[in-house]
Formats: structure tokens, C-alpha cells, sequence
DNA sequence: AACTAATTGTTATATTATTACATCAGAACT
DNA sequence: AGTTCTGATGTAATAATATAACAATTAGTT
């Protein structure tokens, strides 16, 4: 018996466990690497977020920590966050308060994110000339970048062929 | 004597009084031309937004309008920042959660926002080639969007060069 | 063992936003 | 003029998101 968040998973015919594996693995080993401790909650909390990739609300993520972490509480999470975020593990998508898994990690971490109205799942991509338009333009403002979202709110390929 | 906000306006030299009268204007205009309702209220928030650059909260804007509509209440903003965002006459800023006035009202309201960390300034840009490349990569993922948020934070070019 | 820095526990509170229902004002109609 | 409809606003309550401050604990270092 399958739940319904592993179906969603499964429309892009990707096998989630593998793919959750990846995510927990590479994250492991980026943060030995940088000599920052992956904890339990902060594992278990990327472990949440991994379990689909739609982009979680900050309290349903407690809700869903806290039969992990009984003393769980808003400051549990967003501390966890905010090292996720910090180490580049977990995007926040900024127009839906919430967090999504960073399948890049340990690459470039600044991407585009495509947010689908129908099943929820965000996308993320690289958009090398997208980028480099951006860079372009940024130069000629003459404008020192920190830090970049962009956030595209749509239907996406699988939702729109239905 | 002049606040440090319009000295803030100033240092783009610009004159901002004429910017806001244009950007009033427009949005009467489009309003009309629309057949909605540039209401008493919503006129005066989208005048409090106008006063700076910046990006305002709402609660800010709250206050800003308690004076001038001593029954304003949250639901007033909301439902005026609503009104306003609907019709493209401002931004709202998905990244600070804030709002912002939208100088190209009447056409494109889709826009790269450089949001700088130390004027606190909102820069739009139409940056066509970067709309275009993101078309194009859009266009490559199959996916169709509704909206978009293109979000940059970092240093604007007068702040650099101080 | 003692010290230090990082992490977590805990409580309280701040900030941002929505919902629901009542009231009001103006336009359109009779 | 009265009636009805619609859109806008008034009002109260509460939901949802996020942070601050300080205490306690744990992990690494000396």
C-alpha cells in the first residue's frame, strides 16, 4: 500500500528512495567536509523535507518532528532551518514561506525554481543562461549581488499533459 | 528642512515628487480605464508606499494610515494591498514579506527587483534578456507560468560607491 | 577534570495574514 | 422614492509565521 506522497513522487518516474539517499548522503558528507555537525534533528528535519518534493510549511514540519523530538517547538525547527539553508541543503522558497530539498548541494545552489499549482512539486534548475543574462544585467547596474530567488509559480509539464 | 527620507529619494536625483505624481496618475488612470475603484483608502496606501522606495510592511503601513483612517485595521491594508497588487501598481516582495511601488504599471509588471541591504532601495528592471532567456527555458521545461518573482539582494551601485 | 563553543530546551512574544460576518454607499432597476 | 444588487469598508477574532532571551546540556579541546 502506497501513500499518496509516494505516488506524487512516482509521476516523475523517479525511484524517491534512491533519490532521498542521494539528498541524505551528499548532505552527510558536505557537512564532514565542512566540519559542521549534521545533529539529529537537523537530520531528521531534512529527512521531512526529503520525503516529497513539495515545499513544507515551517509548523508542519513540527507537527511531523514532533513524534521524532516530543520537546519539539517552533525554535527546534527553525533553528534546524536556518543550518539547512546555511549549508545550502534546502532552498527557502520565499513566495510560499516554506522549504523545499536543494538537489545541488555541493554545486551552485542559486537556481530557478518552478512551483506548480496543481501537484505542489517544485522543480529546480540550473538555467545556465538564464543565469548568465542575470549576471549581465546585475553588471551593468552595477549592482554586488548576495543573493538571488527566483520564483516561478505555474503548471508544470507532467500537470499540464493531464 | 528635509527628512531622511526624501534625502534617501534625493540621492538617485531624482525628483521624487514628480515621480510620484506620475506614478499617482498612472495608476488613476489605468483604474479608470479598468472601470475599478482608486478608492479614498486605497489611494492613500498606495500614496504612503510612494513616499520612499523602500519596501514598507504592511503593519507600517498600518500605522502610516492610522492618522488618516482612524478605523484602519488590518484587514484595511490587506484588503488594499490586495487591490493594488491586482491591479500591478505595486510589488509585493516576496522575500521581505513587503511592498513596494511599481513604476511600469501600465505595462510589463514582471520585473527583476534589486533589493540593496544598505539604502533599503527597490530597484525594478525589465531586463529583457533575462525575461527572454527564462522564456526560453520555461519554453525547454514545459512549464506554463503565471507568475514571477525574480528577487536580488545585495548591494545597489550608489551604496558601492560611498 | 576544566574549559569553551555549539546545540538544544523552554517560555514568551512579535510579526504577518486571514476569516467571518455586519454595515454602508452607490449604481441600476421598478 | 423605494428596492435590490454589488462592491467596499467596519469590526472582532484568530490563524500562521517567526524571533528573542535566557537556561540547560552536550561535544570538543586543553
Amino acid at each position: 500500500m502506497t501513500s499518496h506522497t509516494e505516488l506524487d513522487q512516482h509521476t516523475f518516474e523517479h525511484n524517491h528512495n534512491q533519490c532521498v539517499s542521494l539528498a541524505l548522503d551528499t548532505a552527510q558528507q558536505l557537512c564532514n567536509e565542512r566540519g559542521v555537525q549534521l545533529t539529529t534533528i537537523r537530520f531528521q528535519v531534512l529527512s521531512l523535507i526529503w520525503e516529497s518534493h513539495k515545499a513544507v510549511k515551517a509548523y508542519e514540519l513540527l507537527d511531523r518532528l514532533r513524534p521524532l523530538q516530543a520537546a519539539a517547538k517552533p525554535a527546534t525547527i527553525y533553528r534546524a532551518l536556518d543550518f539547512l539553508i546555511e549549508q545550502g541543503l534546502i532552498h527557502r522558497v520565499e513566495s510560499l514561506n516554506a522549504f523545499v530539498g536543494c538537489r545541488s548541494s555541493g554545486q551552485q545552489h542559486e537556481q530557478l525554481l518552478l512551483i506548480c499549482k496543481l501537484c505542489e512539486q517544485v522543480d529546480e534548475r540550473a538555467a545556465t543562461d538564464v543565469m548568465t543574462a542575470l549576471l549581465e544585467e546585475l553588471q551593468q547596474a552595477g549592482f554586488m549581488a548576495h543573493s538571488k530567488a527566483i520564483e516561478i509559480h505555474g503548471i508544470c509539464a507532467n500537470c499540464s499533459s493531464k
